[in-house]
DNA sequence: CCTGAGTTTGAATCACCAGTCAACTCCGAC
DNA sequence: GTCGGAGTTGACTGGTGATTCAAACTCAGG
């Protein structure tokens, strides 16, 4: 195989980034070093910046490269459901940090802080971020323009607005989810965002989807 | 003056956290040394060690120290208004990052950050955040409540929900202006929290004070 | 078998920084 | 005046961790 070689060297260069996003949820991007990430590749210190010009680099293209996996796998877990109502539902139930345990939301949220503490002073990231960012607003949005095409939705309000509002709010409150706020529990997020979400629709709230 | 003494000492305590929050917005908390909060304050790092028994501890205690100056020079603020309304409308301005320059906010959201950050793997100082964090969120809630009192707004969701709603709301988008994002500019973060407080208290929208 | 490019290792280097400490300066008390 | 202690200095120590590098290893192709 000419390609094992090659090949072997993708792998490489991913399985390093993976290590780093998960040394990155656990010990923190301040405390992340690369003798962690090494180990847990079990592979020595030297390799890693052999594939990796500096520690700096990787930590950012694994912050990115870890988020773009979440996003990917909820946009295939939402392709699944075909009404817009499911949709936005679902999108909220898998956006509560520890909701759904299966999920690997707790991680994701505690990345994407990370990412906001970077981009503070790294305008390169910044400008990916707001990608990301935008890009999952805009999985909202596009619900909410899914759901009016179909007539499952009332017109109302600018989707892309929707987006911003919904995302925001659950932004907001996923950081208190986080910090184990005794007054902001993952249930009460669900039923917060779900509330917001109908009457941002103009939906008859209700049975919403329940699990 | 026995007390020059002991007051000069004070100051230095005080000066060095007030040093070691500028330092932190600056340069971010993981990039922030001894040596910076010391130049700073044009004395000399072992002085730091001499008030602080760790760094670690200073800049925790710097943290909470400047967030707690900001919420009280806020506070403040909205005390010299009467209208529940005014209340409201002022808080929401003096919430959006950079909108009124006299106002440190842009410092203020750089320090939540940090403290999100650290707060995930620092249990002692989640603790701290969840307090600084609902008192917050109460002053929303209490100006809610305080306008129902008085008539000026009607009655519906209760008033914390109403400030976990709109705190996270805030958080949500200050974050993204934070970043520069080229879809949330302050004035739009401004109209959306204006707006969207209007609707949760039941008040028509419009002339919401504008400056 | 060789060979050589691509991989991998781990020891060595190098810079940096928190925290320590012995010495010095002030100043008020006696 | 001088004593003593709080306050202050800055050189020093120790540990840590990123990065470099020369050597070793692997293996596909000849």
């Amino acid at each position: 195989m000419a390609r094992a070689r090659q090949k072997n060297g993708k792998d490489r260069h991913q399985e390093i980034l993976e290590a780093a996003a998960r040394v990155i949820t656990d010990r923190g991007l301040a405390e992340t070093r690369i003798q962690d990430i090494a180990e847990r590749c079990r592979v020595s210190p030297g390799l890693i910046l052999y594939y990796f010009e500096s520690k700096d680099r990787l930590l950012v293209e694994a912050l990115t490269y870890a988020n773009d996996k979440y996003y990917l796998a909820q946009a295939r877990d939402l392709r699944r459901l075909d009404s817009a109502r499911e949709q936005l539902s679902r999108l909220i139930d898998l956006s509560v940090p520890g909701l759904l345990p299966d999920f690997e939301r707790l991680e994701e949220w505690a990345l994407w802080i990370e990412i906001w503490v970077r981009a503070l002073r790294d305008p390169s990231l910044a400008k990916e971020a707001e990608v990301l960012d935008r890009r999952w607003r805009q999985s909202i949005a596009d619900i909410v323009r899914h759901g009016r095409q179909t007539g499952e939705f009332d017109d109302g309000e600018d989707a892309d607005e929707i987006g911003r509002k919904l995302g925001a709010l659950i932004d907001g409150l996923a950081i208190q989810v986080l910090m184990n706020d005794a007054h902001v529990s993952p249930d009460h997020m669900r039923r917060m965002c779900q509330e917001v979400a109908a009457s941002l629709i103009g939906f008859e709230l209700e049975p919403v989807a329940h699990a």
